[in-house]
DNA sequence: TTAGGGTTAG
């Protein structure tokens, strides 16, 4: 028969405080010590609600604390130590609550050093209770998921560490058999479930999840949800696909608003916005749920980081329309305000900010940056530095990544000294500068024809060892060719590669620019030829470069020969043929402008309304207006004409007749 | 239980 520990603690520490004196009589057994204090509890002020939570036993936070506090090298022999002291035996339902603390709970390497270090016997009896066997093993992996997702502690291993011990810990528990599983619990299968989802363990999440069927537990829905995050976080997104369908179809879990926003983050992380969308409005329309500021938040942070700022900005005012107005969080206003400042309307972006402050909401760093940065874009320099006075009057921080805009702007206004500046007092005041600093910097030197201070700025900043990347040297290459140093442009060039920098789409189309403004069109050329080879694809402004460069020297049939090329190739900058014929008008060469319409037009390239709209306006832009006219008023490009029996497409070269 | 910043080039 087991012999619980009834004995205060004040008498046990007394006890044990004499131990060792030689005339002290035999010491009895130890005594099996539970975590909480026996419901029979002789005080009659003691908590007496029968579904109040039992006392816990002052044992249980003595234990805890000596867990804590001693190294792993003698946590097991300071344990022993203790237990004889004290003449105790811990029980399984006291090792189990012991872990189960919130103490233990953020201490994850503590937690399992304890587990590791029990004294055999103690072990032995936990293999004798497989129930409290299995919460040990969840307490412990709670314990390791807690961690990986918090935020980094000095003690708490790094998210691989808590993995790789997770790992360990549910092959031990496998081990134990079916028998022991038998045992998991509603709440401890959920716990269970919600870790090895936390820490990314989908094979061991799937394995969980049979375990918890086969002990009979009928998963809940936030069981269910527990394992879609976990699905969908290890990027399982076909498996988690299938359990939401599996939901669906029963109706005390159906998928609820959480189940929706796990699923819409998974298309999101795997780059299926139009699938994310999708299921936005099949939430509404056939759930009929109403999606809150997870969902808005999950959508405007893939559309934003995928660069579709419109769909981005309308997803804002959807939350807008639906008055969640006073719960719309911050970071919802720095994603939409940064997607209107990228997507060119700052001051759009200045009023949503304004309405933000009304709300309530405070504003950060992050909205403060984007709105100086985009009204600098813009070439608004007072209302960019304006607002950077109103930001330091706020009392945010300023960062080495506002002061990197502000130096930027600063360039941008052609304010070369009071950038400098404002780069060296970043160095002074220990705000940590970085290479984009200095591309601000090169860059602005050489908009401003001052090339031999960029050199000076890029070679000053490898001796700092900053290493430069390929915007850093575009923008050096840019500086040296817009000075005609094609010759320095070249070498610069070589030297990427040496440096085993990429050169860039970028890269090429400045030095393509470069060479024909100096009539060097084979090297020109050759610098395509080498981009193509490469395997980079052009895009619409670097063909429109080469396009102009061919087209002003006269080799118009070259450019189109080019075009022609790059189409098997699968590649044609969707705004090629417009480019065309644009640069064909700019230059006052309508005649062969019209020559390529028709030839676009024969080729099947391009649908005839669409050339006619882009000759129309090319025409117009160049300032032809007569020809424009005259081209409006025809049935050029959409009508037929009759040829004896034979209808025949107006072509464009009938404007000269 | 679900979401979470801003900067550099033709």
């Amino acid at each position: 028969m087991r012999r619980f520990c009834h004995v205060p603690l004040c008498r046990r520490v007394a006890a044990a405080s004499h131990g060792g004196h030689p005339h002290q009589p035999p010491l009895p057994p130890p005594e099996w010590i539970e975590p909480y204090t026996d419901l029979s509890d002789p005080s009659p002020y003691a908590a007496s609600s029968a579904s109040s939570s039992p006392t816990p036993s002052p044992w249980l936070a003595r234990v805890v604390s000596l867990v804590l506090r001693s190294p792993p090298a003698t946590l097991a022999a300071d344990l022993r130590a203790f237990c004889a002291t004290f003449l105790l035996r811990l029980s399984p339902a006291f090792v189990a609550a012991a872990l189960r603390s919130p103490h233990l709970l953020p201490n994850p390497l503590p937690s399992l050093h304890f587990y590791r270090s029990l004294p055999s016997a103690v072990a032995a009896d936990l293999l004798s209770h497989p129930h409290h066997l299995v919460s040990c093993y969840v307490s412990l992996l709670r314990s390791f998921a807690h961690s990986s997702s918090s935020s980094s502690r000095e003690a708490a291993p790094d998210a691989d560490a808590a993995a790789a011990h997770a790992r360990q810990l549910v092959a031990e528990l496998r081990a134990h058999g079916d028998t022991a599983l038998r045992h998991l619990t509603p709440s401890s299968s959920a716990s269970l479930i919600r870790s090895l989802a936390a820490l990314g363990l989908a094979e061991e999440l799937l394995w969980a999840w049979k375990a918890m069927r086969l002990a009979g537990v009928e998963p809940s829905r936030l069981i269910y949800n527990c394992l879609l995050d976990g699905l969908v976080n290890a990027g399982l997104l076909d498996t988690a696909v299938n359990v939401f369908d599996a939901m669906s179809t029963e109706d005390q879990v159906r998928p609820d608003v959480v189940s929706y926003n796990i699923l819409i983050k998974g298309y999101c992380r795997a780059g299926r916005a139009h699938d994310a969308m999708a299921r936005l409005s099949e939430m509404q329309e056939q759930a009929k749920l109403t999606p809150d500021k997870v969902t808005y938040l999950t959508l405007m942070q893939c559309h934003y980081s995928e660069g579709t700022f419109p769909v981005c900005i309308g997803l804002f005012q959807e939350m807008e329309e639906r008055g969640m107005g006073n719960d719309i969080p911050q970071h919802a206003y720095v994603l939409v305000i940064g997607a209107l400042c990228k997507d060119g309307k700052p001051f759009e972006g200045m009023a949503v900010f304004e309405r933000m402050l009304k709300r309530g909401c405070a504003a950060n760093a992050a909205i403060y940056t984007a709105l100086i940065d985009s009204m600098g874009k813009f070439g608004r320099e007072k209302e960019a530095m304006a607002f950077f006075e109103r930001m330091k009057d706020s009392g945010l921080k300023l960062d080495s990544v506002t002061y990197g805009v502000i130096v930027n702007c600063l360039c941008r206004f052609g304010k070369l000294d009071e950038a400098v500046a404002c780069f060296r007092s970043c160095q002074e005041k220990g705000i940590a500068v970085n290479a984009i600093f200095y591309t601000s910097l090169i860059d602005g030197f050489g908009k401003a024809g001052m090339v031999d201070q960029s050199k000076e700025l890029f070679e000053e900043m490898i001796a700092k060892g900053f290493v430069p990347d390929s915007y850093c040297y575009n923008v050096l290459i840019d500086g040296l060719a817009k000075s005609g140093r094609m010759d320095d442009a070249c070498a610069l060039y070589k030297r990427m590669e040496d440096d085993g920098c990429d050169q860039t789409v970028y890269t090429y189309t400045i030095l393509i620019d470069g060479l024909f403004k100096e009539h060097k069109n084979e090297e020109a050329l050759k610098f395509w030829d080498a981009m193509i080879d490469k395997g980079i694809t052009p895009t619409a402004a670097a063909f429109r470069t080469l396009a102009s460069g061919l087209c002003l020297s006269g080799k118009f049939s070259r450019a189109c020969r080019i075009l022609d090329e790059l189409a098997p190739m699968g590649v044609i900058p969707e705004t090629a043929h417009e480019d065309m014929i644009n640069v064909l008008c700019k230059a006052g060469r309508f005649k062969q402008a019209c020559k390529l319409a028709d030839g676009i037009v024969q080729k099947g390239r391009e649908i005839p309304g669409r050339v006619r709209t882009m000759m129309i306006n090319a025409l117009r832009k160049a300032g032809n207006t007569d020809l424009a006219v005259k081209l409006v008023h025809s049935k050029i490009g959409i009508g037929y004409e009759r040829s004896g029996s034979i209808k025949r497409r107006v072509k464009f070269q009938t404007l000269f007749q």
